[in-house]
DNA sequence: GAGAGATTGTTTGGATACGAACAAAAAGTA
DNA sequence: TACTTTTTGTTCGTATCCAAACAATCTCTC
């Protein structure tokens, strides 16, 4: 009743407040989990990578998206990094604050906003992507060698389907 | 160059950018798509099922754990929520004002705040889990029927390992 | 039982995060 | 050419979200 509870306990509890409903568990075991564990992951990299570098995950994502294309318009990099048009002006905002990121209006097309790196950006990705993928293999370590591609297909067709379902 | 790309443009150019220096691709696919399925099963569930009960995704966790143990302290809720202290405070302070949750003192300890479900509280949740749960079968259902409790051990496993990570 | 130390929830300040409304520009239509 | 429609990035308002500072309370030690 009071204190915390772990997982085993926090998932029995469920099946007993849920008894005699017809509920999916297995399905609602795979969808929890999955917040649970991007939850955690990212709390662990924005306390161990990111944050000695003053990003956040969002910003770290946009700038990942902006080095791997160098320029790209602003609604692809909206849309590849998985946040909203106004939330990317916002995280641009404070990222060429920090002078990682420029911005330039398209010649070809007057309504199109082209997102670049400066020096600084490339240098800092430079340095950042073998961190932290060096953390990306300890975590994927927890699970068998030859499950990992499994895995990465699984969610990759969970989130086709989430995004279809959105149309 | 310009406009949208598939995630396989990306992955390829990605591995482009990349290529000869000494990166873990395998983890590295598990980690992002990891972000990429939570982010895309968030925004989806949180247009069909939520937005028409003026729920944000947090909230409708807190909610979800405070529906699982009744009463609970708020220490706990937001351990088990995934969010900071300060964070819950705010997101109670929302459903508070829409009449799910309450808050009392603890009489054994002046420190401790009970959260605790309203009648209406209750009654949403009575609805919104069945619904919740039936989309989070058609999500899991793009996953081999075999393999979904072994998805959901490696998830936890991730998770323990992330959390463990932090101390 | 008095003071040091630890624990808990809130407040503060700053950065996301979204939908809706908006202005500018391009594309389509007649 | 004029008008309408569509597309794009920004602004606005509101709701998260966190670390750090804070006040209240409890615990521990002597």
């Amino acid at each position: 009743m009071t204190g915390s509870h772990t997982p085993t306990e926090t998932e029995s509890q469920v099946a007993s407040r849920l008894a005699g409903q017809p509920i999916d568990f297995n399905s609602m075991a795979v969808v929890s989990n999955l917040f649970r564990a991007a939850n955690a992951v990212r709390n662990h990299l924005e306390r161990t990578v990111l944050a000695q570098h003053n990003l956040s995950w969002t910003a770290f994502v946009v700038l990942w998206v902006a080095w791997v294309w160098q320029e790209s318009e602003t609604r692809c990099v909206a849309e590849e990094s998985g946040i909203s048009k106004a939330t990317l002006t916002g995280v641009l905002k404070t990222l060429e604050k920090l002078g990682f990121t420029t911005r330039r209006r398209s010649e070809k097309d007057g309504r199109l906003v082209i997102v670049g790196l400066t020096a600084e950006g490339n240098a800092l990705m430079q340095r950042l992507i073998p961190e932290f993928n060096k953390h990306e293999s300890e975590l994927a370590a927890v699970i068998p060698t030859g499950q990992r591609d499994e895995m990465a297909d699984h969610l990759r067709a969970v989130t086709t389907y989430a995004l279809a379902s959105d149309q």
